[in-house]
DNA sequence: GTTAATTATATCGTTCACGATGCAAATATA
DNA sequence: TATATTTGCATCGTGAACGATATAATTAAC
């Protein structure tokens, strides 16, 4: 008999690792149209909130290491969704900044958010219920954010 | 003015990615130590509670596709942890089995889970309250698993 | 004002994910 | 029993993640 802590069943991670790929699926023909990846999305979400930032600024926001989105973002200056200039105050700082192309994309996917919300909720997650479920992953992802170790 | 279903804040994708990836990222340390990654300890899991069965099961069981478990197996075969031999019944099958050294990794991760649980549990997840979270991840899952399309 | 330490970004190598495609074995159909 | 379809697994290509390491610019220490 398998012990009941190594069964699939009880694991919080899986869970956790599965809705991610899951959603994350259920987002690709969204984007794919507009030839966006998720986390290119992410970056996009980032920036229209805040136009022209520094590289390092995006990856804390986003919680990835610079080495994550630094091929990210050159991959998406490549579409020409974003320009990446040497920052004028300080030379190491490269500064990422929306093309025209990279803010039309808004308006294009104005109704993503919305077609996202519907596929996700079900009997246990609402609008009421939502801010539970957002209040214990926010609890997790800061919990594993400031533990020094385990 | 950004609108509130475009913030990243409201997002319920990027919480399931961040906390799907940080809990990766804190399991790294305990599986790296057995030469393992999370993937492949999602592997273990599955053969630990049934050994010997074909990819396309393991594949089914963690939500994946045989393209991405293929290669994860074929490694681990070259780590010893696991076989892969042809089904005799059924020529197309590969049938994926524990070495021994496969299921003693079994004891040699035994603190796993509890480490995991404690560096989980914080003010709003709790033994009480995981079921709930549980109940919802399960459900957002189902609903993603099970739509036809968005 | 050199030298040392820090910071910002990039490069490299490995392992996933996953869409697209290929192939051989098994099954269904004519 | 030929032929067509389905099924199980593998290969290939692309884009993340991420540890390790490198490079250049800035700041601190002496």
């Amino acid at each position: 008999m398998v012990k009941e802590e190594f069964k699939l069943e009880n694991q919080l991670c899986f869970r956790l690792y599965s809705a991610s790929r899951l959603i994350t699926q259920a987002y690709h023909p969204l984007l794919t149209k507009q030839g966006l990846t998720y986390p290119q999305y992410l970056v996009l979400l980032v920036l229209w909130e805040k136009d022209a930032q520094p590289v390092n600024d995006i990856a804390k926001r986003l919680l990835l290491e610079t080495n994550t989105v630094t091929p990210l973002l050159q991959r998406m200056e490549k579409e020409g969704i974003l320009t990446r200039t040497k920052g004028e105050k300080d030379a190491r700082q490269i500064i990422v900044s929306l093309t025209s192309k990279g803010k039309k994309l808004q308006e294009k996917l104005a109704d993503v958010p919305f077609s996202m919300g519907e596929a996700v909720m079900c009997d246990s997650v609402t609008p009421d219920t939502a801010p539970d479920l957002f209040r214990m992953l926010d609890d997790i992802i800061n919990r594993l954010l400031h533990k020094t170790d385990i």
